[in-house]
RNA sequence: GGCCCGGUAGUUCAGUUGGUUAGAACGCCAGCCUGUCACGCUGGAGGUCGUCGGUUCGAGCCCGAUCCGGGUCGCCA
């Protein structure tokens, strides 16, 4: 091996052109191949900006010839030499047209045989990419996915910083507050027995840095959840926190749209209309069936309800009289690809979702075939028909529950899974939209109680203050979602800054003063202090880019993602520790036996 | 924790009804080759068929368990 010593790069291996033949250039790099033609090698030099031909004859250089005989992939290498142009061009490449004559050449690094070839668009397991994830990032589309990231942050530091937002990092050990998410814990050395919690958000940073009166607060922040993962979802993942004060609602949707305007434009050259279309929380729930629709498509829900109302058939009947309801998505043209098979597929997955079965009416060249037809009125039949707009070829995908929200909820992942399956979902296209208005509380059907949907300090709708207390299932929040293609980039809502109105709200989530006092005492003794009406959101960056560039996976646009038993293939992590380690901490393990 | 899919050479895969020595391509190693660029040609090495157990005269294939990975439901205020 030998040092890099009195080298200084002059170039990068894929920007040169035929403007730079008869330069001499200092290059490095890895290589990607070597072709030996026998007294004539080519070597191409691969760096982060792209690849060159480096060339070596037998006859012009012996010693130089040789070193380059020996090369082997992914060696890393220093070549000095003169561009000059091919006698046989290549236009496929960008560098094509020229080449190094390499006048000395030095081998900086060997290397073994990769385990899997360093190239656009490999088919090598994701795991073995992951163990070797420094290979993986040496391919051309994940250097591209984590270099378009780089540039998103930085377009988001400068427009938040072109809004007047002050970026500030908040702590990463905090105090648990056991809601919510689970908490990863770090043990204190120095207070045996007690934790920190790594944060979920910064949420409450953020909120006291109002009280603070930066007055508008911006953060790249890494967030953890203890949960399980899944594509679109990671233990550790990246937020654009902000929060803003003397605002409301409109102010944060209009910076929030700002930025993805600018991001968009900025990054991919892409022109998002703007003022984004809105839907509140129950539109989205009743024509898509989910608080985050994917707009590309339509396939919108049909209630069916009010046609079947009077029917004999139990199921149906059933779900009305008890305050449910009947739906139903229409595939069009969808009969010879939704056939009887795949629509007991589509059963299964309903019911995995908690269906009790999936009706459904076929329109075939052979006539009507239906599961439920024949528990049905001609009327009825006739009614549904009408209602859907059915044409030959469509088929209709009916739900009917008892719960109202699990109907809507199903036909929801339903219309997912179709417009998969019928490849109905356009590439390249950018919906992004508000869903404004989300219930306030939840109820929780096993315990009966009615829990609160968000965090604890986010504020009602002014409209719905006087029936808090009378009629919960009414009351709306200021909360704010952005959707992008059927994924939740962002949430977002207005705090409650009156303390006479926070003390309400835990009543009525069933905090105590006491406990409201251990658990947020901080925060509610700040806001005895003057604190400015503010609200803000958080917008998901790794889910961001991954949507930008259609990538199907977290793991394309995180450079170290976890897998899903939420372990790191490279460093094997998480990892036991010794008994010196959790001797200081003061802890001991409880090991489960098998 | 539930459900679905997958695990065969370094990589991507094939492997018939359970039947001789488990194959291919790429990669790797060696030789030849002066314009390649997925170079070409010739030859070669390389396998605990995820693991354990069972059925069988005989298991990559069948059965059971288990580990690992992916997706999803639960979960993610």
């Amino acid at each position: 091996m030998e040092t890099i010593n009195g080298l200084k790069r002059t170039h990068s291996c894929g920007t040169l052109t035929a403007a730079d033949i008869g330069k001499t250039v200092t290059l490095f790099g890895w290589v990607q191949r070597q072709r030996d033609l026998g007294s004539l090698i080519f070597v191409d030099l691969r760096d982060r900006t792209g690849i060159v031909q480096l060339a070596f004859d037998e006859n012009t250089d012996k010693a130089i010839f040789d070193k380059a005989f020996a090369v082997r992939s992914e060696y890393v290498l220093a070549a000095v030499g003169v561009v000059r142009e091919r006698s046989s061009k290549n236009y496929e490449i960008p560098t094509g047209e020229i080449e190094i004559e390499v006048t000395e050449l030095r081998v900086l690094a060997k290397s073994e045989t990769p385990p899997f070839e360093i190239a656009e668009n490999s088919n090598t397991g994701e795991l073995t990419r992951l163990k070797y994830r420094y290979l993986d990032l040496r391919r051309p589309d994940l250097q591209k996915n984590i270099i378009f990231r780089h540039k998103v942050a930085k377009v988001t530091r400068d427009y938040f910083d072109e809004n007047g937002f002050i970026e500030i990092e908040t702590p990463m050990l905090i105090r648990s507050t056991p809601e919510g998410a689970r908490d990863f814990l770090v043990p204190s050395r120095i207070h045996n027995g007690s934790f920190y919690a790594l944060p979920q958000s910064p949420q409450l940073y953020k909120q006291l840095s109002m009280v603070a009166g930066f007055d508008r607060y911006m953060q790249i922040a890494r967030c953890f959840r203890d949960e399980d993962l899944r594509a679109d979802r990671q233990p550790e993942f990246t937020q654009i926190d902000l929060e803003m004060s003397f605002v409301e609602m409109e102010d944060v949707l209009a910076i929030g749209e700002g930025y993805m305007k600018r991001v968009f434009k900025d990054v991919m050259g892409i022109d998002i209309p703007t003022p984004l279309p809105r839907l509140t929380f129950k539109e989205a729930m009743e024509r898509y069936g989910s608080d985050k629709p994917d707009t590309r498509y339509g396939m919108e829900l049909i209630d069916l309800s009010e046609i079947v109302k009077n029917t004999e058939f139990v199921v149906f009947k059933g779900a009305l009289e008890n305050g449910g309801s009947v739906r139903a998505i229409k595939a069009e043209n969808a009969a010879s690809i939704l056939t009887r098979k795949e629509i007991d597929k589509l059963t299964e997955m309903a019911k995995g979702s908690g269906a009790k079965g999936l009706a459904f009416i076929r329109m075939t060249d052979e006539g009507m075939s239906s599961s439920f037809a024949k528990f049905m009125s001609e009327d009825e039949m006739n009614g549904i028909t009408e209602k859907a707009a059915l044409k030959t070829g469509d088929v209709l995908l009916v739900i009917a529950d008892t719960n109202n929200s699990k109907v809507l909820s199903i036909l929801g992942a339903l219309r997912q899974a179709v417009a998969k399956k019928l490849d109905l979902i356009p590439e390249g296209q950018y919906n992004l939209l508000w869903i404004t208005e989300f219930p306030f509380f939840e109820y929780d059907e096993e315990t009966g109680e009615w829990l609160a949907m968000h965090h604890p300090f986010t504020a009602p709708m002014d409209d719905c203050l006087d029936y808090l207390e009378t009629d919960k299932a009414k009351v709306r929040a200021k909360c704010y979602d952005l959707v992008l293609n059927g994924i939740e980039l962002s949430s977002g809502s207005i705090r409650i800054t009156d303390p006479a109105l926070q003390s309400r709200i835990f009543d009525l989530l069933g905090l105590s003063k006491e406990e409201a006092y251990e658990k947020f005492g901080y925060l509610l003794d700040a806001f005895r202090y003057g604190a400015p009406p503010h609200g803000g959101m958080g917008i998901g960056l790794d889910r961001l880019c991954m949507q930008m560039l259609g990538c199907e996976s977290l793991r394309d646009v995180v450079a170290y993602p976890k897998v899903q038993n939420a372990s790191e293939p490279m460093t094997e992590c998480p990892a036991p520790v010794d008994n010196d380690q959790l001797g200081d901490l003061g802890i001991a393990v409880i090991r489960t036996e098998e």
